[in-house]
RNA sequence: GCCGGUGUGGCGGAAUAGGCAGACGCACCGCACUCAAAAUGCGGCGGAGCAAUCCAUACCGGUUCAAGUCCGGUCACCGGCACCA
C-alpha cells in the first residue's frame, strides 16, 4: 500500500473553485444542439444574519440534480441572485444609519461567498438583483401593462393599520391580531391602496395546475387558498323595496331560511339608515362602530359567541314562500365574500344554528338525514344523506337533486342565478415603505391617475437619508416634495407620483425570466431566450411560499402570456419542497446534559413532572425536542463553520444524507462526521488502486446496481439513499483490499454531483480524462443488475424457517423441490397436508401446511 | 371544524408494485494497533431466552399463504386554512 498525503479538503475546494470560476464552467448559452434543462431555486433575501444551514439544503439538491444533468448532456442553466428589497434591511438601515442599498451591498457579498464557498454550480454570470434599476425597471414595466390591463385599481381599502407603529400592515406582517415586529394591537383602516386583481385569473390558477408536475401538497394547498365554491346568488326582496342578494352553497335549504343577516359594513344598510327606515338607528350604528374597531383576531377569536342586531322596521321576503323574515347585522358575515349577506338556514348551519339559538329564532328543518338527528342539539350539515322535506316542489329529493332544480327554478324566475365565488382577494400591492420598488403612477388633478411614461422607466428611488414613516402612515417618500411634485405626462400641468412602493412579492413575482436574458436593456427577455429556456423545468422552494410567491408569480405569467409578452402558459413545469432543517432544543428535558436530568429526576420525579416545570420556566416550547432554529434559543449553525471544520463536500453530503428530503430533519453535527469518514475512505482508495479496465467479477452486479440505484434516486430526489448505496459499494470494494482504475473511475463520476471538489482532485490525480464536468454519466445493464445466484427464504406457514442459495433463473417448481429437500422444512411438514406452495420470484417459497 | 401529511431500534432514517422489517449512517460496547490517548481497522448492536424459538413497525379489528405496506375504526403529533355562507 502507497502512503498517501491526508486529505487536505481546504486547499482542494479553493483550487476547484478558482478552476471553475476561471473557466466559466457553469456558463449557460442558448445551444440547440443539446436538450435544455431549467433548474431554480429560490433566490434568498440576503439578510443581515447570513446564509442559514437552511438554505444550501434545497441549494444543494438542485445541484445535485444539475451536475448530473449535465453530465447526462443537458444544457443546464441553473443560476442564482437576490431578492434584496424588504422591511429587515430598511430597519437595519435605519437603526444603524446606512442606507439599505449600501446594507444590501455588504449582505449580497456575504452570502455570494458563502454560495461559492459551498461548490454551487450556479451560473454566477447570470446573477440578479431586485434592488438593481435595471432589474426593477422591468418589475415597474410589469405593473404598468397590468395597469393598462385593468388589473391594478387604486381603492379606498380597509386595511391593517399598527397602532404602535402607525404604519399599514400587509396580512402576513399581522400575527394573532398583533404586529409582527412592535407587539401592538393592529385595527382596521380605511386607506387608498394599489390593488392588482389576481381574483380575475382564479379560475386560470386552479385550472392551470392540472398539467403540472407539482407535489400534491402544494396543489391541495392553493386550491384550498383560491378556495373556489359553486352556489346560488339569491334575490330576497325587502319592504323596504331594495332587493338583498344572498350568495348559499345550499340553495337547496331556501325553505328552512329563517333569518337574513347582512355584514355591518353592507350598502344597503347605510342607505337604511340615511333614509330613516332602520327604526333603531342608534343600536346599529353602535354595533357598526365597534365591530370596525374590531381587529381580526377579535373578530375570530370570540367565533363562538355570536353578536348581532336585529334590524328593526325592515324584512326580508323569502322568494319561494313569500314570508317575512328578519334582518340582522352581525360580524359573522364578512363584507368581502360573496355579497357580503346571507340567508340564515339554522337547522342546517352550524353558525346560523348558534346565533339562533341566541337570539331566539325559529329553526325549521327541511333536510332529514337516514340516521338520527337532533335540532335541539345541532344543525344537520350532512349532505351527502339528507332528503329534503317540508320544502314544496324539492321534498322528497336528495340534497344534490335539489340543488339542481332549484337553481333551476331561481333562473327561471329570475330570483337568483348560479354563481361561483372565491376566498382568494384581490392583491394590496401598496407598501408605505422606502426600500421597494416605486409604483410607477402619477396623480394629476385634472387628469387622474397616468402612468409613467414606458421610455422614463426605471423610476428610480430618490437618494434620501431618512426612512421613518409619516405621521399618517405615508411612505417616507412622501416627504420628498422634490421628487414627489412632478408634471403630468397627459396635460403637462402639475401633477404628483405615488409615493407608495411595490411588497417584496414583485421582484420574485418574476426573476425567473430575467435568468434567461439578464442583461437585455430592451425588453424583459428576449423572445429567443424565453423560447429555448422557458419553462423552469424543475423549481424547488419551501412549503411557506406556496400560497404567496408560488400563487403570485403564476398570475404574473400568465397575465404576461395573456398579453404575448411570455411564450408559456405556466412559469414552472416542476414544483418540488424541502423539509427544514431544525435543530435541538436546548430547554427540552432529553436534550439536557446527563447530570442535569438526573438532578431534575430527582427533584421532580418523573420525567414529565420535570417536562411540565421546564414548560414552566420556558414556556410551551419546552415540550418539543426539535424546534426550528433561532438565536434565542442559541440553536443556530453557522453553515460557515461547518465548511471550515469538516469541508464544503462534507457539509455537502450531510445536508443530503441528513433524512428524507420532503421532510423536516434535526440537525446533529456528531453525525457528519460518519460523511466526513466516507469522504476520507474514498480519498484513501488512492493506496489500493490497481490496474484494470473493468470491474472485477464479484464487483460487476454490486456497480451496475449501483450507477442505477444512485441515478433514479437523484432525480426522485431521495438523495439519501443514493449516498446510502454508495457507501455499500465502498464497503465492498474495501472488503476486496483493492480497486480497479475503471472502479476507483466509476465511483468518482457518481460521487461528483454530491461531492464535487473531490472527485475532481482524485480524478487529476488519477490521471482520468479531467475535468469530470466533461465526462459523461454512467450507464448499467439491466441484466448485470442480478447475480446469477441469490438467496432466497423458505418460509412454513409465512414464517421463515430456512435460507437457500439458488441459480437467479431457478423455475418454481425446481424452487420448491428445493425447499422440500431441505432437512429441517421436511422435518417440519412432514406428516402434514400441504395445502399450498407458492414461489415468489426472485424472493422466497412458502409452503403452507395444516 | 376543514384540507394535507406523519407515526418503524438509544438517534437520523431504509424497505419497487403486499414477499426475509431495521439497508446506510450516528451513538454505544468489545477487540487490535499504541507507553497512552486520538485517529484508524475488525466485530457486536430492537426486546426476551442458554438455546431451539417467541415477541416487535402508535392502538383495535379485518382481508391474505404472506401486511410497516391494503381496508375499517381509534389515538397522537406536524403543516396549511379557518365565522368563506
Amino acid at each position: 500500500m502507497k502512503s498517501i498525503p491526508k486529505y487536505d479538503f481546504k486547499s482542494i475546494e479553493a483550487k476547484w473553485q478558482r478552476y471553475w470560476d476561471e473557466n466559466s464552467t457553469f456558463h449557460a448559452e442558448i445551444d440547440h444542439s443539446k436538450p435544455k434543462f431549467y433548474a431554480l431555486v429560490e433566490f434568498p433575501y440576503p439578510s443581515a444574519a447570513g446564509l442559514h444551514v437552511g438554505h444550501p439544503r434545497s441549494y444543494t439538491a438542485l445541484d445535485v440534480v444539475a451536475r448530473k444533468r449535465r453530465l447526462c448532456g443537458y444544457n443546464v442553466l441553473y443560476p442564482m441572485g437576490w431578492d434584496a428589497f424588504g422591511l429587515p434591511t430598511e430597519n437595519f438601515a435605519m437603526k444603524n444609519h446606512i442606507h439599505p442599498e449600501v446594507v444590501t451591498r455588504d449582505n449580497v457579498a456575504r452570502f455570494k461567498s458563502q454560495l461559492k464557498a459551498l461548490g454551487l454550480s450556479f451560473d454566477w454570470q447570470r446573477e440578479v438583483n431586485t434592488t438593481d434599476p435595471s432589474y426593477y425597471k422591468w418589475t415597474q414595466w410589469i405593473f404598468l401593462q397590468l395597469y393598462k390591463h385593468g388589473l391594478a385599481y387604486k381603492k379606498e381599502m380597509n386595511v391593517n393599520w399598527c397602532t404602535g407603529c402607525k404604519v399599514v400592515l400587509a396580512n402576513e406582517e399581522v400575527v394573532n391580531g398583533k404586529c409582527e415586529r412592535c407587539g401592538s394591537e393592529v385595527v382596521h383602516k380605511d386607506k387608498s391602496q394599489w390593488m392588482l386583481k389576481i381574483t380575475a385569473y382564479a379560475d386560470k390558477l386552479i385550472d392551470g395546475l392540472d398539467g403540472l408536475d407539482f407535489i400534491d401538497r402544494v396543489v391541495a394547498q392553493q386550491k384550498n387558498w383560491i378556495g373556489r365554491s359553486y352556489g346560488a346568488e339569491v334575490n330576497f326582496s325587502t319592504t323596504a323595496g331594495d332587493t338583498l342578494t344572498v350568495y348559499t352553497t345550499r340553495c337547496d335549504t331556501l325553505f328552512g331560511a329563517t333569518y337574513m343577516v347582512v355584514s355591518p359594513e353592507h350598502e344597503l344598510v347605510k342607505k337604511w339608515l340615511e333614509s330613516g327606515v332602520i327604526q333603531n338607528p342608534d343600536e346599529v350604528t353602535a354595533y357598526q362602530a365597534e365591530a370596525a374597531r374590531k381587529s381580526d383576531f377579535e373578530r375570530t377569536e370570540l367565533n363562538k359567541d355570536k353578536t348581532g342586531v336585529c334590524l328593526a322596521g325592515v324584512r326580508g321576503i323569502n322568494p319561494v314562500n313569500e314570508q317575512e323574515i328578519p334582518i340582522f347585522i352581525s360580524d359573522y358575515v364578512l363584507a368581502s365574500y360573496g355579497t357580503g349577506a346571507i340567508m340564515a338556514v339554522p337547522a342546517h348551519d352550524t353558525r346560523d344554528y348558534a346565533f339562533a339559538k341566541k337570539f331566539g329564532l325559529p329553526i325549521v328543518e327541511v333536510v332529514k338525514g337516514q340516521g338520527e338527528s337532533n335540532l335541539d342539539k345541532e344543525a344537520f350539515t350532512d349532505v351527502a344523506t339528507g332528503t329534503l322535506v317540508n320544502s314544496g316542489f324539492i321534498t322528497g329529493l336528495s340534497v344534490e337533486e335539489a340543488k339542481k332544480k332549484m337553481v333551476a327554478w331561481l333562473t327561471e324566475t329570475g330570483k337568483g342565478c348560479e354563481k361561483v365565488n372565491y376566498k382568494l382577494r384581490d392583491w394590496v400591492f401598496s407598501r408605505q415603505r422606502y426600500w421597494g420598488e416605486p409604483i410607477p403612477m402619477i396623480s394629476c388633478e385634472k387628469c387622474g391617475w397616468q402612468p409613467v411614461p414606458e421610455d422614463q422607466l426605471p423610476l428610480r428611488l430618490p437618494d434620501i437619508t431618512d426612512f421613518e414613516p409619516g405621521e399618517n402612515g405615508e411612505s417616507p417618500l412622501a416627504r420628498h416634495t422634490e421628487w414627489v411634485n412632478t408634471t403630468c405626462p397627459r396635460c403637462g400641468g402639475p401633477a404628483k407620483r405615488e409615493t407608495d412602493t411595490m411588497p417584496q412579492w414583485a421582484g420574485s413575482s418574476w426573476y425567473f425570466l430575467r435568468y434567461m436574458d439578464p442583461h437585455n436593456e430592451n425588453a424583459l427577455a428576449s423572445k429567443e431566450a424565453m423560447d429555448y429556456w422557458g419553462p423552469v423545468d424543475w423549481y424547488n422552494g419551501g412549503m411557506e411560499h406556496t400560497t404567496l410567491h408560488l400563487l403570485y408569480s403564476r398570475f404574473w405569467h400568465k397575465f404576461l402570456y395573456d398579453i404575448g409578452v411570455v411564450p408559456q402558459p405556466e412559469p414552472y413545469a416542476k414544483r418540488t419542497s424541502h423539509g427544514m432543517i431544525l435543530g435541538l432544543n436546548p430547554h427540552s428535558f432529553v436534550n439536557l446534559p446527563a447530570y442535569e436530568q438526573a438532578a431534575m429526576l430527582k427533584e421532580y420525579g418523573s420525567e414529565k413532572a420535570a417536562t411540565a416545570a421546564l414548560v414552566e420556566k420556558y414556556g410551551e416550547m419546552a415540550e418539543h425536542p426539535v424546534v426550528k432554529m433561532s438565536k434565542s434559543l442559541g440553536n443556530v449553525v453557522n453553515p460557515d463553520e461547518i465548511v471550515a471544520e469538516y469541508g464544503a463536500d462534507t457539509m455537502r453530503l450531510y445536508e443530503m444524507f441528513i433524512g428524507d428530503f420532503e421532510k423536516a430533519a434535526p440537525w446533529n453535527t456528531a453525525s457528519i462526521r460518519g460523511c466526513k469518514r466516507f469522504l476520507e475512505r474514498i480519498w484513501n482508495l488512492q493506496g489500493i488502486v490497481i490496474d484494470g479496465d473493468d470491474y472485477r467479477k464479484e464487483l460487476v452486479t454490486p456497480f451496475h446496481q449501483t450507477i442505477k440505484k444512485v441515478t433514479g434516486d437523484i432525480e426522485a430526489m431521495k438523495f439519501n439513499t443514493a449516498i446510502a448505496a454508495m457507501m455499500g459499494l465502498l464497503n465492498q470494494i474495501a472488503d476486496t483490499g483493492a480497486i480497479t482504475r475503471r472502479e476507483y473511475r466509476d465511483l468518482l463520476i457518481m460521487l461528483n454531483p454530491f461531492a464535487p471538489h473531490l472527485t475532481e482532485e482524485l480524478f487529476e490525480l488519477m490521471g482520468f480524462e479531467s475535468p469530470i464536468t466533461s465526462q459523461k454519466w454512467l450507464s448499467w445493464d439491466e441484466a448485470k443488475c442480478v447475480e446469477s445466484t441469490i438467496q432466497i427464504a423458505v418460509q412454513v406457514n409465512g414464517k421463515v424457517r430456512t435460507r437457500l442459495d439458488v441459480a437467479a433463473d431457478i423455475s418454481a417448481e425446481d424452487a420448491i423441490a428445493a425447499a422440500k429437500g431441505d432437512a429441517r422444512v421436511a422435518a417440519e411438514i412432514a406428516g402434514k397436508n400441504l395445502v399450498k406452495e407458492l414461489y415468489v420470484k426472485g424472493k422466497l417459497v412458502n409452503l403452507v401446511v395444516k
